[in-house]
DNA sequence: CCAAGTCGGTTGTATTTGCAACGGAAGAGA
DNA sequence: TCTCTTCCGTTGCAAATACAACCGACTTGG
């Protein structure tokens, strides 16, 4: 277990088991920010940047298995001799890349003041992502409302409301964007 | 000039000028999402990531020279041998790091759903990293609120009814947490 | 000293949202 | 078929928010 503050130079990964990361507010109230299962990695944005200051707490949520990699010295000891190591710091550089776009998209839908505003981000994002303006999308009602970080009942009701306005149609979680734009 | 959905290689750098990334949505509307000046870099994660087709359209707001990279080719060229391009892309990992870093806090903040759970998430974060319970920020009040995505007089009101229910004090860009637990 | 501008707190109101609860539709399994 | 569960649309209501407007404190420049 890692304490929020606590200076790592070590990437973990996550062999078997799982590790929440919780983060605690000033005045002692904590809670899980995210869980990451096996395979995951977690503190390496910390270790990657230089910054070394953990800005939450790991902590093994059952029996688990990790793996520390000292990125830091990784990255150091053969500055560019060592073909194994300049492949590692490429992925892990591609590896924090995409992770950038994801945070970047999802701050671009969240960052919208209404509901309305979040859901057609969201979707026209979807639709310019599949190449139609009829699409599908990888999450149900619950999922999506959470990822908006809105209530769900509350952006079912958006959605029916742009639906009588005719801006979208949908059924499930297929989606078809129309003409009219109440943006 | 690039538009949202072409095929990018190259990193962009602003050497004078500006720079504006607009979003358009599927009806037609589009809006300035950031501004790059002198000095900026854009494009970097779409590349880095080896995904390419940008999210976004890239457009001068005034008489401006860019330097573009092909960082594709300089991650792919000289895959171990190179010291300069080892340094390199180190350093771009290390900058898209500390992008993550900055990304995820924000995002923290945002998807608090109510105004009081983004500031003191906000201050909390603050507090901590100046090691103080005592700290000035760097926002006055539109950029904080611009920054949380939430209405200027919604958080200063809100500032307000923290204060007086004795959570917190301030005064201009300098506050002050206290013990209260109102989270 | 005055005028204009900036910043931030306050207030009132119309909207929006979260929240809790309900009910129908669809699917799974006995 | 019957029951149980999950998903999701709907509704009513209380709470939170955006928005516009106003005001006072401060600053700046003449």
């Amino acid at each position: 277990m890692y304490l929020a503050g606590d200076f790592v130079r070590e990437i973990g990964i996550v062999v078997s088991g799982r590790v929440h990361l919780l983060k605690g507010d000033a005045w002692g109230n904590s809670n899980i920010m995210a869980e990451i299962s096996v395979g995951g990695m977690f503190a390496e944005a910390v270790v990657c940047g230089g910054v070394g200051v953990l800005p939450f707490t790991v902590m093994a949520a059952a029996d688990t298995e990790a793996l520390f990699a000292d990125f830091q010295r990784i990255v150091a000891a053969c500055p560019a001799a060592c073909a194994f190591h300049a492949l590692l710091i490429r992925n892990m550089m591609g590896i924090l890349a995409r992770k950038n776009i994801m945070l970047a998209g999802k701050m671009e839908h969240i960052t919208k003041r209404t509901t309305r505003g979040k859901l057609l981000s969201y979707l026209s994002e979807q639709s310019k992502l599949r190449g139609s303006r009829n699409f599908e999308i990888p999450f149900n009602r619950q999922e999506l409302a959470d990822y908006l970080s809105v209530d769900r009942s509350a952006l079912s009701a958006e959605m029916s409301r742009l639906k009588s306005a005719g801006a979208i149609r949908y059924r499930k979680n297929r989606f078809e964007l129309l003409g009219k734009r109440e943006a």
